[in-house]
DNA sequence: TTAATAGTGTCTCTTAGACACTATTAT
DNA sequence: ATAATAGTGTCTAAGAGACACTATTAA
């Protein structure tokens, strides 16, 4: 075997290595009713086939990871409109996958809820078109509180990516990519309540929002029910900005 | 080119496809004098002949990434005594790297100075069997405020190590790993003022360090000099806690 | 005695959190 | 009128940060 690493300028044996295989896994997260959902896939082939897994697969050899990682929630599951996305950790460990040597650089993906989620059920995926030949079967939105045991090592890669979303939303905007556009302070503390699964007080929470900043006004009101209508608001940027700045 | 994902229970064909290489690339930091410093080896091959570089190399086949994150580390500068060792960030852009495509899992380490290094300069690695077929020619620590231009995207994963360390200095007990294990509370805000490279107030800084409630008064004093000597304390965990708990 | 560093307390301001009532709407 | 949700202010406690002097040692 010619391992020609030390070579002259432009001399580099690709072939030289045993290489392991690269994926990216995506944990899409969105909010609805009272708790958080994760979209997985049902694995329809061998290893772990018949188990729920995280949308994912492997890196095309000119794509970037970013690249990858959307296009792979898109294809398993339909869903293309992520608001967020975010890299995570990369799980290596020489044994997480039985075919090969596999290792998954896992991201997040925060998506706005069905219209009025954070209300009522709807569904969630926005077109895209499918390609041919993708290895899932199914596709469904699971509520984080009761998942199943997932395929490969994805329970350790949803529990990082809640603890990473819990941490984020206390020192950044992030909140945005779960909500729509418009929408109430309550839709708002909502969110905030469904991620951290704690109730927070009223009026604290819009005093600590209003003065962060990062919240627009808009010149319109909510009005559903039998009750006064709610103020409607923006955020400023639609993307995860520090607090305290 | 028989692409067999889709097969029963156990096939699989592993070289069905181009696959990326995977390399870790280990920004080791340091605190000696009144900066921050990063250890770096110089190309001895194509590409980037010549340039500064991080330490880093291939994974292997069967080695998890954390243990290719150190064997790179003590292969190529013979610093075998990082006190922490964390992932960092996964750099993927297709053209990162002109020999291939190199996905590179990118990690940082802390190490304590030399003894006092806080004060004086003095000799930092610490004894390591160099492998045979090593590509660094030479191995150096830098300021990190006056670093060479570097190979690859090296000058981004530094920038990332740094920004990371600095946040975590607020929330967690990290600067144990830059610290000998007993020290004085001068020599831990000496660190924490080189981290931030900012002065901090000596009163406050000790009030919250003591609050804190992870030091340890050690039966021992520091002299050295013509002054008062020092109280000598230790961290109660020599890991990275949370604060605040 | 001097030079050098260790060690210590108070006050102020900001922020987080507890806490309960009025306003507006559809029916 | 009632039911349902929107919207609002005060007080207290804890933490962050500004600020200056005394203590101990070697030479």
């Amino acid at each position: 075997m010619d391992t020609n690493l030390t070579g002259g300028a432009g001399t580099y044996d690709v072939s030289a290595f045993d290489r392991p295989s690269v994926a990216v896994d995506v944990a899409a997260i969105t909010a609805r009713g009272d708790r958080l959902h994760i979209l997985l896939v049902r694995r329809g082939v061998w290893p772990f086939e018949g188990r729920w897994a995280l949308p994912g697969g492997f890196v095309k050899m000119d794509e970037d990871l970013d690249t990858a990682a959307h296009r792979e929630l898109c294809e398993e599951t339909g869903v293309a409109g992520a608001s967020y996305l975010e890299q995570l950790y990369t799980f290596g460990a020489p044994n997480r996958d039985p075919r090969t040597r596999v290792i998954s650089v896992a991201y997040y993906a925060l998506l706005p809820g069905p219209d009025s989620a954070l209300r009522r059920e709807g569904r969630a995926m926005v077109a895209c078109e499918p390609e041919a030949g993708t290895d899932a079967a199914e596709a469904r939105w699971w509520p984080v509180d009761s998942l199943p045991p997932l395929a490969f090592d994805h329970n350790a890669i949803v529990a990082t990516a809640l603890s990473r979303l819990r941490a984020k939303l206390g020192y950044t905007s992030v909140a945005y990519a779960l909500l729509p556009e418009e929408f109430t302070l309550t839709e708002l503390q909502r969110v905030y309540e469904v991620i951290l699964a704690q109730e927070l007080d009223k009026r604290n929470f819009r005093k600590k929002m209003l003065a962060a900043g990062i919240l627009d006004t808009v010149p319109r009101q909510k009005r559903e029910g039998a009750h006064r209508p709610a103020q409607l608001y923006r955020f400023t940027k639609r993307e995860a900005v520090f607090l305290d700045d």
